[in-house]
Order: C-alpha cells, then sequence, then structure tokens
DNA sequence: TCAAACAATCTTGATGTCGAGATATCTCAG
DNA sequence: CTGAGATATCTCGACATCAAGATTGTTTGA
C-alpha cells in the first residue's frame, strides 16, 4: 500500500528555497535546515489565513470570530462552552477571549449566560443567529480549505498529514514546550 | 530510494483528531478532510512562533523584528533593501512594515537612507549594532528550531520538506490565489 | 513634452493580540 | 468551618497588523 506518488524530478524552488541559498552564501558555517520546514509551515499558514479571511469577510466574520463560532457548533446542542474551553482550544489569553466574545455578543452571534454550576463563570452559547451563519459557511469554508489543498493528491495528502500529526502531537506535550 | 522511515502503527490522535470526531458527530454530511492539514498547519505555525518569540524575547527582539533583520542580514553587505522588497518578502503590508522600520531605527539596528536612483524610496540598512545581534542570535534561533522539529526523523524530515515546497510553490503562484 | 497612470512610502483609524493584574468565587487541608 | 491558594473572567495599556487613502516622485504613451 502507500504508493509513491510522488514525482521523481525535484519541484521547482519556492521562497523559501532561495532565503536558504541566500543564508547560504553570506553564512556557510550556518546549516539552515530546520528552516527549510519552519518557514514553509509559516508561509503556508499565513496563505491559508488571508485566504479564510477573505472568505469570512463576505459573511461578516473574520477567522478569529469564525473560530470561535465553530467551536461552540461543533459541540452539539445546546451549543455551549466556557470562555476558559474556548481560550485553551483556540491557543488564545484569556483577555483575547474576552474581547472576541463581547464582539460576537454584540453582533447577536453569541449569548453570554451564568454558569449555573460555577458562579465565577459563564457558558457561551451560539443564538438561533448564529448557529444559522455556522451552518452556511461550513460548507463553503470547508470547500475553500480543499481548493487551497489541491495541488497535492490524496497520496501526498494522507502522508502530509501523517507527518503533521506526529510533529503536532510532539509540540502539545506540555514537557516538550520552550524550555 | 526513499524507504518509508514511518512506523506501522498509527500516532496517537492528536487535538484536530479530535476537533474532526466531533464534527463527523454533529454534521456528518461535512467532509472535513481538508482540515486535518488546514487545522495543523495552523496551529504547528503557532507553537513555532509562540517558542520563537520567546526566545527573541531575551535578546529585546520579536519574530516580527528577527525577521526583517534576518532579511536585511542574508542579502550581505551593504545590508540593505528596500521598504518594499522587505514586506513582499515577509507578507505584510506597507503599513505595518513603516511601523516595524520606526521601531527598529529608534532601536539602532537599522537606519533608513534616501534610495538615490529613486526619490520616492528608502533604503533600509542593518545597522553595526544590528548586524552584531543578528549574528549572535541566528545559531541559537536556527538550534531552536531544530529542536522544535526533534520528532521527526532526517527521512521523515526531508518527505515533508518536499510536500510543503510542492504545496507553498502552488500557493505563492499568483494566479492560484483566491480567485 | 506632458498629462495620466503607476509606484513607494507614510498616515490614520479600527481591530486583534498579549501580559499583567484586579475581582469574585471555588476548593481543600486542617 | 475557615483561611490559603487556585481558578474564571474581565480590565488595562502596549503593540502589531490591516485597509484605505494621502503624498511625493517616476514612467509611459500619445
Amino acid at each position: 500500500m502507500n504508493p509513491p506518488a510522488e514525482s521523481a524530478q525535484p519541484d521547482s524552488p519556492d521562497h523559501v528555497d532561495l532565503v536558504r541559498e541566500q543564508w547560504r552564501e553570506v553564512r556557510p558555517d550556518l546549516d539552515t535546515a530546520p528552516v527549510g520546514i519552519v518557514a514553509r509551515v509559516g508561509r503556508i499558514a499565513a496563505y491559508f489565513d488571508q485566504s479564510t479571511n477573505a472568505l469570512m469577510d463576505g459573511y461578516g466574520l473574520s477567522r478569529s470570530s469564525w473560530d470561535v463560532l465553530a467551536s461552540l457548533r461543533r459541540v452539539g446542542p445546546p451549543y455551549e462552552r466556557s470562555p476558559t474551553d474556548l481560550y485553551r482550544g483556540l491557543m488564545r489569553t484569556s483577555g483575547t477571549m474576552t474581547n472576541r466574545l463581547t464582539r460576537l455578543e454584540q453582533a447577536g452571534l453569541i449569548e453570554r449566560l451564568p454558569d449555573p454550576d460555577d458562579g465565577r463563570g459563564r457558558l457561551v452559547r451560539l443564538t438561533a443567529r448564529g448557529l444559522g451563519l455556522v451552518d452556511r459557511v461550513a460548507p463553503v469554508h470547508v470547500q475553500n480549505e480543499r481548493r487551497l489543498l489541491r495541488s497535492l493528491g490524496d497520496a501526498d495528502l494522507a502522508t502530509l498529514e501523517r507527518l503533521l500529526r506526529r510533529l503536532l502531537g510532539e509540540l502539545e506535550r506540555p514537557e516538550a514546550g520552550p524550555p
């Protein structure tokens, strides 16, 4: 199984290849191999973000606000989560989440209720309007992501996903942090 | 060539696997396969950014300002580039670059000179202090990136780089943009 | 030649983000 | 039961970023 599905000849150089070549010329002592992965991941993420933000703009959303709405949608009815759950799941700070939630509340897409089980806590709930919007946007969004990946075939996508899972899994282990 | 170098048993589920499982439960009609790549790239990039920002903080820098200094360093003497070159190379806007350059100038790491060939333009040049800082930070930075990638072996890193190059190459083609 | 189109940089206002700290509440050992 | 420490949310100030537009200078086509 898993036919290689990779072309025999090397792909044409991208921006990162040029960057590494420049480094090689001015600092040949520096082994910039890790840059070949890290810089590409960063630039690809930036392209993904740009595209998603452009798409969301058409619905009065941004990628940031989409992430919150989607986090609420995918837990199922009654579409509630705590702000702490949300900011941890999205790798943001509590202050950032307060800010996002305030705007989403003003837009009528979520509401903030007291948490009956914890006097300090709140429950963020998708409104009917928020739910309708998520369900309209989700298929378009996923289709756009599919388009962004169209340069790779199914076998390459499967390989890429496996390698990214291994990398992310390690980065998510708390002890693997930034010591 | 190309020995598989991938373990036979599947890796343990990461955050994105859980997200996709939630979607499958509430919207089984939606094929979220692209999320498996796009979301992981985004989260891995966020971990990389966090780690780099933490490291740069120890030198009074951020990832943003590092990127500018490194862009100037790698073109070699006299370490000059135009603001337009810089913001295009770093996927930012002109206003963002103006802001970054103003701060770096205040910190004495760069200087802004008139462009002798274009009355509208400027040349941004690394100062001696900026050059010294870049050359001190670069090896530490690359070593940190190497550490972030330590969960993958050399064969997997080569495969990952090849797939990322193909993906980025397509995203960089102007016509491949957000239609 | 010269006016229109283009280009480089900077400005401005809005938003997103973080880190540190404030406040209210909860948990738990004793 | 109670006080110390932990936790949830929010506030505040600083900075990064973008989009749109202003300004100044260059290029180009008639």
